[in-house]
DNA sequence: ATCGTAAATTAGAATTATTCTAATTTAGTA
DNA sequence: TACTAAATTAGAATAATTCTAATTTACGAT
């Protein structure tokens, strides 16, 4: 029952933050940072929530993965299957995505290099890049 | 009246496909291709026909860009705004997304340029790389 | 040309992921 | 301890897409 780092610094962000600290908002802070970085749907930490026994809503799951992404606590990737993965991950980075297991694989901004770049067309201004590297088995 | 060759071309795969070649099968072509290269969704493509007074259902909306996708007529593409949209430019590139008005730009391939990459996974394959650049206004 | 049949079309129901509503409960402060 | 804004909740609503099952059509064979 000891916490890991991952989870420490969450907990730190989430009481910093202008979210009141709620024991659902606790619990899903420590289902989503327990195993290091890692992608979730609303409904696989829903599972996990009810697997451990505890009673959290689907509706707060959503509210608490949206409030906590709005608030820079975790942040979202919408991938190809039309579903919503929520990433402990807030760093700039790009992902692997396993077609065949719907799963995402963090690549690290310094392990993936554009070299060129087409220029933006006019009256618009670059947002973000996003590389999605998908893979099958 | 008088066809594009995008359009042509278009109608000459439908031809040598396995599908068969109804009235809304040929309809939903010249809408798609009459001009130029361009992304719809599914319910762009369904007005577009209400416009022109025809008669297709959604149904066959979607049963028609999806079959067309299957033979390699046109490709859909996944947008972060979770709507798919069909593509006539069957060529592999990548796109500007603008999310203001959700809108995608072609990338061609040539214009954009990768330069590192991580390795793959162990026991996975490269498919294909996705690259979009999130613009604003 | 007509027939037979597999494929296509259709209206509407179903599904899926997510958001919304509005009533109830709670956290944090005074 | 009381107050109040914020959070939680069950369940309804929404939006995009797919499914179902009945009807119609394309097109190859007669
Ligand atoms: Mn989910
Ligand atoms: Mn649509
Ligand atoms: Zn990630
Ligand atoms: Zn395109």
């Amino acid at each position: 029952m000891t916490l890991n780092n991952h989870t420490k610094k969450a907990l730190e962000s989430l009481k910093s933050s202008p979210l009141k600290t709620t024991k659902q908002r606790v619990d899903i802070i420590k289902i989503l940072f327990s195993d290091g970085n890692n992608h979730f749907t609303a409904e696989n930490v829903h599972n996990k929530i009810e697997n451990l026994g505890l009673n959290i809503s689907l509706a707060t799951v959503y509210n608490c993965l949206n409030q906590l992404t709005e608030n820079n606590i975790i942040k979202s990737v919408k991938t190809s299957c039309n579903k919503i993965y929520f990433d402990t991950n807030t760093t700039s980075h790009h992902h692997f995505f396993c077609k065949n297991s719907s799963t995402l694989i963090d690549i690290e901004s310094k392990n993936i290099k554009i070299s060129k770049l087409p220029k933006i067309p006019n009256g618009k201004k670059l947002d973000s890049i996003e590389i999605v590297v998908n893979l099958t088995e």
